[in-house]
DNA sequence: CTCCTTGGTAAGTGCCACTATCCAAGCACC
DNA sequence: GGTGCTTGGATAGTGGCACTTACCAAGGAG
């Protein structure tokens, strides 16, 4: 298969593949001779993913080739890659840590990972970015004035866990084994986007259910 | 309150803070004189929701526009604003219609949504940006390869849902009645990256419990 | 009267995801 | 063997966005 093809089958244009050639998103087709280069169902299946992050994801260029760089490296254990590959993609930018409201999101996190008995997200606190996301997040609520009972956080979590197990159950049973470690990255990527649109899906008929349509 | 103390008590910068004013992200301070203009709590409240849109939820600046016109267009009902309001919120790109998995996508979720008994939602598919979210997204995954049982979407759906609840039982015990709009606005920028940070976290700590850290 | 500060405006910056334009080497057909 | 199209690859340009810098004239303070 050479690039008009593979652009063909994929909806990609030519000069984005290009694009991605160059950024090293995608491996470099097989060199048939100077003005043609073979390409194959794999380079398929990770232009997919690759404009899945981007487009679905809103995934960074350069944060998609972190990623990808991490699933590749078959020194890693499988555990490892995928805590890397996620560790990878987009983060909120850093907490102030001077900031008082950053200072009291960070307790309140804490005493939520201690609720919720997440012995081992509580070691990673200095570390993960979804951690220093949720201080962030927590911490513009509170200064915007809002406050709410501890409670709602903990129902939250609860449910993000539930999520959690059926994502990583899905994983076991599913795909084939070399395939985890992308799964688990397009699973990340396209998941989350899938349960913000559900999420704003189920508000909407809620509000309608209780308000009417007005 | 002047220009410099309004930059003070936000912590956004002074030339930022007139971006935002020129962009109509913040209405104009009371004019003293022709070089003194004063601003008050309710400025510092509209910036702080405006920083928040934009770093937390990553609304882009367009977007927050027209979202706060909406929330201050007295002369529509509550539902009406808020509703106005989320769907301003930005979208993922427009499905093509004509990608075969797109079609599937679209009959997959009017069977979730029949099977959820979401009679409201049903009514919105063609106008919900949400719902084009999720079409997108299950179509993505589809593309990917990956075939998950349909039990595994109603799940994720009904988690979604009692969060829903919660955020709405939220909303209605807590704020006061003026603020419900901005309120809602608010709740539905800041609680989903706060739920998809839940999201990771309860990965990273699942992941952890069952391979542990290898 | 001098100097600093103020709010307002215009232009510039840096980043990012493409996208348009070239180019020379092949190949296909006459 | 010549003509013209296609190929992969390189370079430079585009458009959008969120600021940020530089500048300005009008107050006000000492």
């Amino acid at each position: 298969m050479r690039l008009a093809r593979l652009s063909e089958r994929s909806g990609v244009p030519v000069a984005t593949i290009k694009y991605y050639l160059r950024e090293g998103l995608l491996p470099p087709g097989r060199q048939v001779n100077t003005t043609t280069a073979e390409y194959d169902e794999e380079h398929l299946r990770r232009l997919r993913l690759v404009r899945a992050m981007i487009q679905v994801g809103r995934v960074p260029v350069a944060k998609v080739r972190e990623v990808l760089g991490h699933v590749d490296d078959e020194s890693l254990g499988r555990t490892i890659r995928v805590g890397a590959a996620l560790w990878a993609l987009p983060q909120v930018p850093e907490p102030d840590e001077d900031d008082e409201y950053v200072r009291a999101a960070h307790r309140e996190v804490g005493a939520l990972l201690s609720t919720l008995g997440w012995e081992n997200a509580k070691q990673l606190t200095t570390i993960s970015p979804a951690y220093r996301q949720l201080v962030v997040a927590v911490a513009a609520f509170r200064r915007l004035g809002y406050d709410w009972d501890s409670e709602l956080l903990v129902t939250r979590a609860r449910l993000m866990h539930q999520a959690a197990i059926a994502d990583l159950d899905f994983l076991e049973t599913h795909p084939s084994e070399e395939e985890k470690v992308a799964a688990a990255v397009a699973s990340a990527v396209l998941v989350e986007p899938m349960l913000q649109a559900l999420h704003r899906l189920a508000q909407e008929e809620e509000t309608a259910r209780r308000y009417g349509f007005e």
